[in-house]
DNA sequence: CTACGATTTAAACGGTCGTTCAAACCTGTG
DNA sequence: CACAGGTTTGAACGACCGTTTAAATCGTAG
């Protein structure tokens, strides 16, 4: 098997176990005992637990961030950019890395390690008020303060990984739509008066 | 100093703590010096760890449900009903116990206690879900499933203790209006078309 | 002032966990 | 078959942390 498939094995281990337990609360020995490998093999592919975390965040980051870059050059109104973003937001969330992304406390990192998260997140972030602010420049979405909603609108996407249950009834596309209508609708309604 | 007044500057230090760090994360040392008092001496106030986490969301959740109970018996519209609420609740996780509530890990509890916790967030989901569907049979809310938008308004709002800076521009009453606004926000406006 | 209960301290204990390392193992090439 | 590089193992380490305990300290009622 190669290398780097070996390393997103692990990466997928260790996003469910820091999602279910939280990078403190993970044991290094628990993301190799899901692989039946041992801990000590982990650090012939990582150079150390907080590499792993970091590893996540950029993994998931970066899916996200080439997203964004694709959409915001789309030629489509505002809301109809916030949808596929959510979308594709949930499905990563969802079905990729185990609820990464903004998710795993990337507050556990070192300084500088947190400060290259932050400024892929920062990007991410601007990236949705841009769209916003679109939106309400537009008349589409009613006005507000484009930081609020966006923090609304992220908090309650992220969330989402807390309380999902993939034996459940609801498919993570199914999640997706219902967010999508509820989030983007609740923007725009306003706007119809 | 009465005895109880001890324990709760032991819960919001904790709680502060656990939000930064999470509960694996933090140290019973850390939650004592911050207090100025040795980790020996939370063990008068407390049986342990764990037992302090659980008074955490004990101590939020007990608001909160007194809060729905009182809300859920006015005589006021679903969307008013749900404005309420989210103000209380920012509010609650703002200003009381830095960020408790349904945020600090109760899945770092043991069985017992967390059936407890959860037996608590449940009813306060269920009174969430009854002004939902009240709602939306009333015509103030789009249809939709009252499950995924309770998940969406309740992940909004518990999410902003990752980001909320106390030293920031926002107050905590700002922050609240500027949710209530988006995420019960088209009721208000629809009414007045 | 004394005595007693409530509170606090400081040190020690076990256990867990992240990390290291030398040795063993595997795999494919010459 | 022998060798070499990449991979895995298992044990050991040192540090940290939650918890316990016995003794010290404090505050107050008599």
């Amino acid at each position: 098997m190669a290398a780097t498939d070996r390393r997103t094995e692990i990466l997928k281990s260790a996003a469910a176990a820091f999602r279910r337990r939280g990078y403190h609360g993970a044991s290094v020995d628990e993301i190799a005992s899901a692989l039946a490998m041992t801990k000590g093999n982990l650090y012939y592919y990582f150079r150390n637990k907080e590499d792993i975390l970091y590893a996540c965040h950029e993994y998931s980051l970066d899916i996200l961030l080439l997203l964004m870059r694709e959409v915001l050059d789309e030629p489509i109104a505002a809301d109809e950019k916030l949808r596929k973003l959510i979308l594709a937001f949930v499905h990563l969330i969802l079905d990729e890395l185990q609820g990464t992304a903004l998710t795993l406390d990337p507050e556990a990192l070192s300084p500088p390690l947190f400060a290259k998260v932050i400024a892929k997140r920062d990007e991410f972030d601007r990236g949705m008020r841009a769209i916003i602010q679109q939106g309400m420049d537009d008349g589409l979405f009613a006005k507000g303060d484009p930081k609020m909603m966006e923090f609304a609108m992220m908090g309650a996407v992220n969330w989402i990984s807390k309380w999902f249950d993939p034996s459940g009834p609801m498919t993570s596309q199914q999640i997706g739509e219902s967010f999508a209508d509820y989030l983007v609708g609740q923007a725009r309604v306003a706007a119809l008066k």
